[in-house]
DNA sequence: TCTGGGGTCCTAGGACCC
DNA sequence: TCTGGGGTCCTAGGACCC
């Protein structure tokens, strides 16, 4: 027996849920985003692999999807359709000897002891799609970092392994961006240092990493291009640290008496969640979104942990007072913190 | 037909205190 | 009059992920 992690991803989470409920749309291009307009200002939050096919991605604008497949089917995002269909899922993964880590909507870590993670893959697979009619695919790793990665490889429906023994020769060519935690912006600022590919970047000094990217970020960066992560699965719930919610507005606000008002409501809906989170917020944030598109974000903390609508609501207009208005406005947004949970130390460790 | 919404973590600098 | 460091709190901004 031996200790795996495995990632469990669900294939065009949305779109297959859509498709379960409409029958009708399979095989067809649908696009998943904002109210369902693509007239709007919103993005796709997921497009099916038939639309995928036309260029439509996620993260795009629902009006470049219009343009681009003009014939596709869009349908508003139905979040408690999908939180419905995710908690299934997970309820399945658990109904098994294993360890359910989840990470979102549409995927999990599995954490299990084992002698053939194959035949555990496949079994997970197939009681996902008796039991809810939607396809995984899986990733097989001696960690997480490496499962994670791994799934990528699967889709879709597939399996695939990725461990200390094929990381170099799946992973060493391959650009930095391909590593979980390494985006564009960080893959541009390695290859300024002249690191382009996985193998650079294990061989990087990480005297020169600390330097360019901080005491912590930069090591971090180096042990995740070895493979390196986490191999504890923990199914102890996560515990929110903050509750936001932001709103891209249809018409540029332009009057700040507007845009107060919009975000004495966004603060309601803030205080909403913190009541629901039983936890009094410590510190609240507004986000301005100005025209053409640049973002400000300022933040204070409270004169004391509160869970009121309207203390929480005054102190998002005192925020809101140290923008430096004039321009209009696109987006606004209210986020409430909380106060950190005392966390007990918790054993962790880490395979290359 | 420009560019969503909801999160987390890290970094750096200034204030403040000892 | 001029000279310290270290530690913590707070805030703004950047980056990443789903």
């Amino acid at each position: 027996m031996a200790d795996w992690v495995l990632h469990v991803d669900l294939d065009q989470f949305i779109a297959a849920v859509e498709v379960l409920r409409d029958p009708s749309l399979r095989g067809k291009p649908v696009v998943v985003g904002g109210n369902g307009d693509p007239t709007e200002r919103a993005v796709v939050a997921t497009a099916s692999y038939e639309a995928r096919e036309f260029g439509v991605r996620s993260g795009m604008p629902l009006r470049t999807a219009f343009k681009k497949l003009p014939d596709a089917v869009f349908l508003p995002a139905d979040h408690a359709l999908y939180e419905a269909a995710s908690a299934d899922v997970m309820a399945v993964l658990r109904s098994f000897p294993v360890v359910v880590e989840v990470m979102g909507w549409d995927e999990a870590f599995v954490g299990a002891s084992c002698d053939d993670p194959f035949e555990l893959a496949r079994s997970l697979q197939a009681a996902v799609l008796d039991a809810t009619g939607l396809h995984c695919s899986v990733g097989i790793g001696d960690n997480k970092l490496r499962a994670k990665i791994a799934t990528e490889f699967g889709k879709p429906a597939g399996v695939f392994q990725l461990t200390r023994e094929n990381w170099v020769e799946v992973m060493g060519h391959r650009p930095t961006s391909a590593l979980w935690g390494i985006g564009s912006r960080t893959e541009r600022k390695l290859s300024e240092l002249g690191i382009s590919t996985v193998t650079d970047l294990a061989s990087a000094s990480v005297d020169a990493l600390a330097e360019r990217f901080g005491p912590r970020m930069g090591p971090y960066f180096r042990s995740v291009a070895l493979g390196a992560g986490d191999t504890v699965v923990s199914a102890t719930p996560w515990v929110v640290k903050s509750r936001s919610h932001e709103k891209t507005f249809q018409k540029d606000l332009a009057s700040l008496e507007d845009i107060r008002r919009e975000v004495v409501a966004l603060a309601h809906q803030v205080a909403a969640d913190v009541v629901a989170e039983g936890r009094p917020a410590v510190r609240v944030g507004v986000k301005v979104r100005f025209v053409p598109f640049f973002t400000k974000v300022r933040a204070m903390k409270l004169p004391a942990p509160t869970s009121s609508a309207s203390e929480l609501a005054a102190a998002a207009l005192e925020v809101l007072d140290r923008f430096e208005h004039g321009r209009a406005v696109r987006l606004l947004g209210v986020r409430a913190e909380f106060s950190e949970d005392p966390v007990e130390p918790s054993a962790s460790s880490s395979t290359y």
